[in-house]
DNA sequence: CTGAAACATGAATCAGTATTCATGATCCAT
DNA sequence: ATGGATCATGAATACTGATTCATGTTTCAG
């Protein structure tokens, strides 16, 4: 019932650590289904059977990995929306921080959106609790006149699936992606609209 | 090579018609992985051999799936801008029927984005074709004045994004979806954006 | 009507891979 | 320094489910 516990020692961390970040490589580069055990120890080069003292399972490797990408991206928008002086600046500073994560962890990224297939559960507390806070932020700003009114969950999500879109077509699908570029265009439609 | 052909007889077509609707219902509600072509045969309640008549595999309807959806949404879509007589409304009546096309067929909506994962081909296909049009109008209406200055693609893009994760949240995810508001509210912030 | 082409059936085959486990090496608190 | 706890190994197990196929049944063009 309670798979295996954490590492005790050093040499249980670091190995622990190595089938994660194989993991992230595997399944971020062939997907879930396509990914095998055999593939992540391969690529930690480890045996086989070490994956299951540190793993139950696939699924919870894979779960691990889109906890680990919820902190992350928490902490990275977060930081950088610290300096923005008002709410306009902060969602440019997010938006940029975001895809820049894209470019960082492309692996990460994939796995996040390959969840809604996988673990449904954890893909919708991943984007309920990114949401609501997004949602608060965006209230908070209306109510001190930084941003004109509308409801805020819905923008809250129009806004995280532009970031999401953007991603995926201007940063994974790009060689060589001009983050700057398509943070100015976009940011200019969210600030401004499409209206003449 | 070339897998099963094009039914000869009512029956067959029928037959055919029938997999494809079942595939699209346990597909759409179970993921692709987890669905079976057992599942699929008895949901249409055929014989199991009876789907490789039709069908050469598993990922040969799914890919099937896909394009229908890319015809559908397609011709929904170009179908309710008809009548705009600028871009701007072009945008609100878009996204009404691309939501509208989410409540009435959540599978089909489901499965296109697991697509990514499973034939990133065709995926790829659908939305670089889907944005390539969508970018192109998007630039005529700039021309035109209809909306101000900004990159097409980049806009296309955020706006199919955006479009996408509001289905999801708003329709898939919610009981009895209220589209006009979310098509007010969202619209809205594409118009005017969210600058006070 | 009729028979060759189409279609239907589901048990049997087959492949892939997740997971287990018995055995041995390594670690580290005392 | 040492031995009980941790960790490493990979061959063997077990299972799932995709795909095939030999045997009937149905269709429909002529």
């Amino acid at each position: 019932m309670s798979g295996p516990s954490a590492p005790k020692t050093k040499r249980g961390a670091a190995r622990r650590e190595a089938l994660l970040r194989a993991a992230e490589a595997v399944i971020g580069e062939q997907g879930f289904a396509a990914s095998s055990i055999a593939d992540i120890t391969r690529r930690a080069e480890t045996a086989l059977g070490t994956f299951y003292i540190y793993f139950s399972s696939k699924e919870e490797v894979f779960r691990e990995l889109v906890l680990e990408m919820g902190r992350l991206t928490r902490g990275g928008v977060t930081q950088a929306v610290q300096g923005a002086s008002n709410r306009l600046e902060a969602e440019k500073a997010g938006l940029r921080a975001f895809l820049q994560f894209a470019a960082d962890r492309p692996a990460l990224y994939r796995i996040v959106e390959e969840a809604r297939f996988i673990d449904p559960e954890v893909y919708r507390a991943y984007y309920d609790s990114f949401g609501k806070a997004y949602a608060a932020q965006l209230k908070r700003a209306q109510e001190k006149g930084e941003i004109g009114p509308g409801d805020p969950e819905v923008r809250a999500w129009a806004l995280m699936g532009m970031a999401i879109k953007l991603g995926e077509r201007f940063v994974l699908w790009e060689e060589k992606p001009d983050i700057d570029h398509v943070v100015e265009d976009a940011f200019a439609m969210i600030r401004d609209g499409l209206a003449p």
